[in-house]
RNA sequence: GGCCCUUUCGACUAGCGGUUAGGUCACCACCCUUUCAAGGUGGCGACACGGGUUCGAAUCCCGUAAGGGUCACCA
């Protein structure tokens, strides 16, 4: 048997990291089985659609490199993959579902159907439709249809019973179907809601696993009378479990309590390889333990069973360390730079030659986590930096020996590391000083902040050109006074990370 | 509230009848060190509770509790 697999966002607003969680899994699940995973748009929420966040959907998917077989990008043969260009199909097919008895119309209006839910709570009986309409004698409801009475289609829910279905993950999950409500299956403007369209469009489109969040358990039943009453073959089911807030309760993840738009961290320079492999993390382990793996290891190691149930907190001290150990371990050198190079970019930081740009990145790696933080360390690539308070500090205990560097630098040959170290020793000890006494005034003159990479190789990197500039300018500086009113670029370039995000 | 799901360190997890309950993040300490990092070493820290079953339970069963999800002409 051959494995299809899809995922159903919906266009609005943001693309959401769960889409990305629950597209993980299908993903590597179906390359694992050699089968086709689809995306399907679910864009029958006529309110809130927006074609700027289907697109924006499309690119986030790209940029994980989580690529559907079919989509409505690239069409395929059980298209179309837009649900709101499928309308005629659930028509047909709920219509079909009145004739076997599965659905009933349903004329009730919305002022009648608001008055009776107030009705409920104030009563504080359940909430749910009190099946007026489902009571119509046959020939009524079909007069009524035949006059073109506007109406919904409602699911015809058995009132005894159970309705049952094997979650892959739980076993056997029961619900007594007098706790099935006949909710509306096709709206009263012609759309399907999501239960309807989604039976309908799995079944044609052949898929065989549905591998959901957990929130739609509940909801299965619905799904299971549907096929059943279409007389259709019911697909496996996978309810993965629901990312969490890093919240007291660990609520549902929500944009309120946490960033779950995957473009925001694409531009905090989350680097996509990362994010899949802490989603790859969230549930699910590998059978060795390894917690560093990329899509490949996970798509050949992959085995539901090998997912824990209880909702994952999504933890954004983790994503970091994540990232930063890709950043700094995992890809490349060459392959960071060529990532940083747009961030760099976009904080209007320039460079003449890309060794240059190599040697910057090489020794920054270290101390950054997202490829947004290079851009931090701007006195890289301008030289009209500002000095923050400490470096103006240092820089005012220091005229002497910057005015006795600048002759040694001026006099060094090689601008190695090494030669660099050797000189600096000397130096440092032909004064009987202190490192810091004579390093740090250089590293405020070189950088405008008082820390830094390691002055060997910042130095190094910078050469001798730039240092030879930065310290007379750095000596300009403290002869003028070091004035208070120069904008320091980068004040408070030591503090950590964003704590933007978590401010909410 | 009804129904459904879940439950191992603060967080992510390993464990699938016999372990000093392991690892990772975070946190703390120490080492390295001119600063900030990175790195190294060590530390703190968990089987929700109560009954069973068993020679033996984190592991199996039953309750309880807690948390989550869901109860729309949204998905």
């Amino acid at each position: 048997m051959s494995v299809v697999t899809r995922i159903a966002p919906s266009p609005t607003g943001d693309p959401h990291v769960g889409t990305a969680y629950i597209g993980l899994f299908n993903y590597v699940f179906t390359r694992k089985h050699g089968g086709k995973f689809i995306l399907r748009i679910e864009d029958t929420d006529r309110e809130r659609y927006s074609a700027e966040s289907e697109a924006r959907i499309f690119a986030a998917l790209t940029w994980l490199g989580l690529t559907p077989d079919e989509s409505p990008d690239q069409g395929g043969d059980n298209g179309p993959y837009r649900q709101s260009e499928r309308l005629d199909i659930y028509k047909q097919h709920a219509y079909e579902l009145v004739d076997k008895g599965t659905l009933y119309p349903c004329f009730c209006s919305e002022e009648r159907l608001a008055e009776m839910r107030a009705e409920q709570k104030r009563r504080k009986q359940p909430l749910g439709y009190d099946g007026r309409c489902r009571n119509l004698a046959p020939d009524e409801a079909k007069a009524r249809l035949d006059a073109g009475e506007p109406h919904a289609l409602r699911l015809k829910a058995p009132l005894t019973g159970e309705t049952n279905f094997k979650d892959e993950l739980r076993g056997l999950v029961r619900f007594a179907n007098a706790d099935i409500r006949d909710g509306v299956m096709l709206k009263s403007d012609g759309y399907p809601t999501y239960h309807l369209a989604n039976v309908i469009d799995d079944h044609l489109m052949g898929v065989t696993h549905v591998m959901r969040a957990e929130e739609w358990i509940t909801s299965t039943p619905i799904h299971i009378l549907l096929y059943e009453g279409f007389g259709w073959e019911i697909p496996h089911f996978a309810h993965l479990p629901l990312l969490r807030n890093p919240d007291e309760n660990k609520t549902k993840i929500s944009k309120r309590k946490l960033n779950t738009s995957l473009d925001a961290y694409r531009e905090q320079g989350i680097v996509a390889e990362a994010l899949l492999n802490f989603l790859g993390n969230m549930g699910w382990s590998m059978p060795d333990g390894r917690e560093f793996f990329g899509i490949e290891d996970m798509t050949e190691q992959f085995d539901l069973s090998r997912i824990s149930l209880g909702g994952p907190v999504f933890d954004l001290k983790k994503l970091r360390f994540f990232n930063a150990r890709y950043i700094r371990e995992l890809l490349s050198l060459e392959d960071v730079a060529e990532r940083a190079e747009p961030f760099l970019k976009s904080a209007g930081l320039t460079w003449d030659d890309e060794d240059y740009l190599l040697d910057v990145i090489d020794i920054l790696t270290p101390r950054v986590e997202t490829l947004a933080e290079f851009a931090e360390h701007d006195y890289f690539f301008r030289e009209d930096f500002g000095y923050d308070a400490k470096a103006r500090k240092n820089l005012a205990a220091g005229q002497k020996y910057l005015e006795d560097l600048e002759r040694e630098f001026a006099r060094l040959d090689s601008f190695d590391e090494d030669s660099v170290d050797d000189m600096l020793r000397d130096y440092v000890q032909s004064q009987s000083v202190g490192m810091g006494k004579v390093l740090q005034p250089l590293r405020a003159a070189l950088t405008g902040v008082s820390n830094s990479p390691g002055i060997n190789e910042l130095v190094s990197v910078l050469g001798r050109e730039r240092v030879l500039r930065r310290i007379g300018r750095a000596l300009t500086a403290i002869t003028a006074g070091l004035p208070d009113d120069k904008p320091s670029a980068e004040e408070n370039s030591a503090n950590k990370g964003d704590k933007s995000s978590e401010a909410a």
